[in-house]
DNA sequence: TCGAAAAGCTGACAAATATCATATTTTAAA
DNA sequence: TTTAAAATATGATATTTGTCAGCTTTTCGA
């Protein structure tokens, strides 16, 4: 079992602020799971008993819409933590998180985040900040899906992708999205973001074959984006 | 000068976790404004120096999108605290705010409220929680923007009104609101929103004049929500 | 209280997006 | 490897929403 001491993925977020003793009782409580790709961390509804430490791969985190549609709201990766916000305000989950390839992840015991909240301030204020960022990036979000078009939104999208997940060798951004996500990401109908990558791909702006999408043209992307 | 000891509204958010002491200590250095309808209270990249604690009156919280048009994010009422967010991140505001009516506010330095974060775990707390509950709203949000028609928006709208501003004598629901900052929240053009309030009264599920609007049939609006 | 400016309203039309149908390609299970 | 299911793609069409124009009503300051 490896130590929480030890972990390099720690250096990435909150629990940074640990001191020795409380990782070390956090290493005795923790589990640390296999997620296969597509497996379900949590349900919308779920009660959370902890939180999520990501040491490798990525999940989608989204939220059914009563109209039967799913809208994705974040990605989350290596070196993030899930499940806090739920966690903090003592509530069953509102959203839902999948994997989207194989992942790694610890699971800590809610009594030992919160034991750490109560005791230790700089933890707690670290926390605070993680999530007033969440929630900056959430009223950025509220804007863009009220005012921006849905091209508008998938150029956004693909650029963010890109430098989220920079590229491999070949240049194509390193996240596998089908068109379902890519589309409930931007918040459309699967046809209406298909279309659109033909678009952006005859008019050179992208490449792809299957999920691997390649930008071409950044700036043709950002005028897009500001609108023309 | 008021005394925070001793007012009613701290009562109402994260200001009931301090001590005697500490708010002897913040009532020295606050400063308590009166803010006129349609004043700003700050400005979209404005650098903030402090949060405000609103005493009285509403005020408007939004965002001016790169295509021109205005998302309101939220409506801030009595008792409730604003400015958090940018303080704890230590970033210029992403937010403009501008009093809906007039108000009675109380500005608290950024130093204090500091001082006071760092030293006072169980107001951290309550604060981390505060923007606990603002996420989870900002996540809904955002799938109401993606996934729902204005329409369902509209009548989600005017529920929310009702139950966070309640109504008058009358039955009025006890906010002014100009059709555009109807439009504004809904994220729609101001005429659409119009059309769409017009078409709810010829309905007989509201009734309203000029800016008095009351709820006639909050069945109907509940079935226009989740859709059919 | 008068008059200009702002807000509210409605129609006509254009643009954006969703939906439905269907074909093709890819994936994955037997 | 075969084959059924899922994902991708595209056209046709319907629906939703935005834009522009013109009009009426309300508001507010001189």
């Amino acid at each position: 079992m490896s130590k929480c001491e030890q972990c390099i993925v720690r250096q990435f977020n909150s629990l940074k602020h640990l001191s020795k003793e409380e990782l070390v009782r956090m290493s005795a409580c923790k589990t640390t799971k296999i997620i296969k790709k597509g497996e379900v961390l949590f349900e919308e509804g779920e009660h959370l008993n902890g939180v999520f430490c990501i040491k490798d791969g990525v999940c989608k985190v989204s939220k059914m819409s009563e109209n039967g549609r799913n809208q994705i709201i974040s990605l989350v990766q290596k070196g993030n933590i899930i499940g806090e916000r739920s966690l903090v305000s003592e509530e069953i989950s509102n959203l839902k998180a999948v994997a989207l390839n194989d992942m790694e992840v610890c699971f800590i015991p809610k009594e030992e985040i919160i034991r750490d909240l109560e005791k230790n301030n700089a933890f707690t204020m670290s926390v605070l900040k993680d999530m007033a960022t969440s929630l900056k990036s959430a009223d950025n979000l509220i804007v863009d899906m009220a005012q921006k078009t849905v091209k508008q939104r998938l150029a956004e999208t693909l650029l963010h992708l890109h430098s989220k997940f920079d590229t491999d060798s070949e240049g194509n951004i390193n996240i596998q999205l089908s068109r379902e996500d890519i589309a409930n990401i931007i918040g459309t109908a699967t046809e209406s973001a298909i279309r659109l990558l033909s678009e952006f791909k005859k008019n050179k702006i992208i490449e792809f074959k299957g999920k691997e999408i390649k930008i071409l043209d950044e700036a043709a992307l950002d005028k897009i984006i500001h609108g023309f």
